[in-house]
DNA sequence: CAAGGTAGTAATCGACTGATAACATGTCAA
DNA sequence: TTGACATGTTATCAGTCGATTACTACCTTG
């Protein structure tokens, strides 16, 4: 049995910065422990303050991490050359079936009260809302509206509204679900 | 000095909810001590788990009473007979003033993975959105492109873009904002 | 006034958790 | 080989927090 073997403190800063989204996209910043992070990568619970400082330093790393996650989906959404929201759009689909990265920054918003935690949300936020213009090349409006639809995705995901953990749908859920635009299904057939 | 009058249990709960919103809207639930509550409400630490329960459960009435509030904010703004999405907007940069209503949403957004916390949650979006259709008449998706927008408004709340507590604008943060309709102002001169 | 219910507190506890310190083990260059 | 550095763990602590228990003070009503 391939009992784990060592690894760079870089390799398994990496490692634990993706068992750190897992862990803070369950239960935020105050409700998770760096135990559960420890567990989730298979190392020792102190093993995780001695790599990230604490435990602050190992969420920031997390929503940073979820941040430049997103923008590589947006890019490569993308591809080379001007894109389409539409497009965009069908990248945040995407990322809405992971959940994660999307959940680790609704609790980034969510913990923006704390000033260490602050400002590194609003600059990756700020990146993103760059990154659509610069891509797509839309009007503030425009962009303003697709990450408006975006923030509503992100909640009803969180509340189990769309997503794969949704919860049996209401008549209003499905209502509301239905008004989004279809995702134009590119079919091969 | 008038050092506190007995209040009937009902009074001292009504008075434990306002003090839990605030509280809870800065830290959120596994962010917020059930004895920063009792010391808003000016009661010990014990008799709000007596009148509660259990911390969850004080969170609970937290997010009910913020929903609430907020129907009952956009009723007020409707008056009698039909609305206009643009008045339920205005009901909504008035909720972004106090913040505390909105911030304690996003936090239950964010905590609705706890199987106690999801459905009431929910059960207050729902019926959030379900009073917006009523009030105004608007089809599903002016609904929804309605709650989206409050959606990012709430976020931007809580990262300090906008609102009372917003930091200094970055370039970036000015353009989203300059991009929201402006606000009509009513001007009596 | 007696008595019972209601409002509220002080004291305390057990569990949890982030962080520190001391120690162990593996790896690699000279 | 050896020694020095990097990886990783065990043991432990000090503080925090939700909850329970037992108690006190007040008010009402017959």
């Amino acid at each position: 049995m391939t009992s784990k073997p060592r690894l760079t403190a870089a390799q398994r800063s990496e490692q634990l910065v993706e068992a750190a989204v897992r862990a803070f996209a369950a239960n935020g910043f105050a409700g998770t422990t760096t135990d559960e992070v420890a567990r989730l990568a298979e190392v020792s619970q102190p093993y995780v303050i001695r790599l990230f400082g604490s435990k602050q330093r190992l969420f920031l790393a997390a929503v940073e991490h979820a941040c430049v996650r997103i923008e590589q989906a947006f890019r490569d959404a993308a591809g080379s050359g001007a894109a389409e929201l539409a497009q965009l759009g069908e990248a945040y689909d995407g990322l809405l079936a992971n959940r994660d990265l999307l959940a680790v920054m609704l609790h980034g918003y969510a913990a923006s009260a704390d000033p260490a935690i602050g400002p590194v949300v609003r600059d990756g936020f700020g990146r993103i809302y760059r990154l659509v213009r610069e891509l797509t090349g839309a009007q503030p409006e425009e962009a303003r509206e697709f990450l408006a639809t975006g923030m509503l995705l992100t909640v009803l995901a969180a509340i189990q509204v769309v997503g794969p953990d949704a919860v049996p749908p209401e008549p209003w859920m499905a209502e509301l679900v239905e008004s989004f635009p279809e995702k134009s299904a590119t079919d091969p057939d």
